[in-house]
DNA sequence: TCTTATACCTAGTTACGCTAGGTATGGACG
DNA sequence: CGTCCATACCTAGCGTAACTAGGTATAAGA
């Protein structure tokens, strides 16, 4: 379980630039070293969830010698989003670090 | 929202020692600066779920002059199951640093 | 006396991630 | 040419964790 901290992931796997649903799980996969073998029922939903809120927008393609894709890229808002969710994840994980280490002082 | 993570902390919490239900909240809120102030309906819940997967044990308590309380204390297989959610904890922060940063390398 | 802090509990809601299915195309291999 | 795999998309429904929103009760302080 990704717990609330998806969002954040996928948004910063199209900071580089747009790409398409299959393509980003595969790009999750590899910067997490395996660690995130994200399913397409979880990914794809949060890309429409994500839409939805304005933080990503698509397009349709179809390459010459391709199947259909569907391309994504952040919005404006979707970047200050994603900057706002480094932040969230920072605090939380220095909060979670200390609770978690406060028992050995 | 804590996703996942709240056992690891409420186990934390017990480590120096068994501490009832209210105190762990007080616990956690302290050790997090605030960032973690979790209603009692998350942590109780909490308390009776690790309690029936054995990581704690409970047993009631009435100081002389005092409310009644029950004390939580961690269990061996608690112990193990702190050590294991560190690690994984560990794990999956690491995971997330790099999948976040992993754009702007 | 009345409020506040302490101290416990639980039924029900919500939302997220995942399971488990489905559709379809392009390329590789025999 | 047929079959299989990787690519590429989708969604209905499930499980469960965290939280909301209530309830009970005692001790201390104003």
């Amino acid at each position: 379980m990704l717990k609330g901290h998806l969002d954040a992931i996928v948004l910063a796997a199209l900071e580089a630039g747009p790409a398409h649903g299959y393509a980003i799980i595969e790009t999750i996969k590899q910067r997490s070293a395996g660690t995130f073998d994200l399913p397409e029922g979880t990914v794809y939903p949060a890309l429409h969830r994500l839409e939805q809120a304005g933080l990503l927008s698509s397009a349709w393609t179809t390459p010459p010698n391709g199947r259909r894709r569907r391309v994504y890229s952040l919005t404006k808002a979707g970047s200050a989003a994603l900057g706002e969710r480094r932040k969230a994840w920072s605090r939380f994980s220095q909060a979670v670090d200390t609770a978690l280490e406060g028992g050995r002082a």
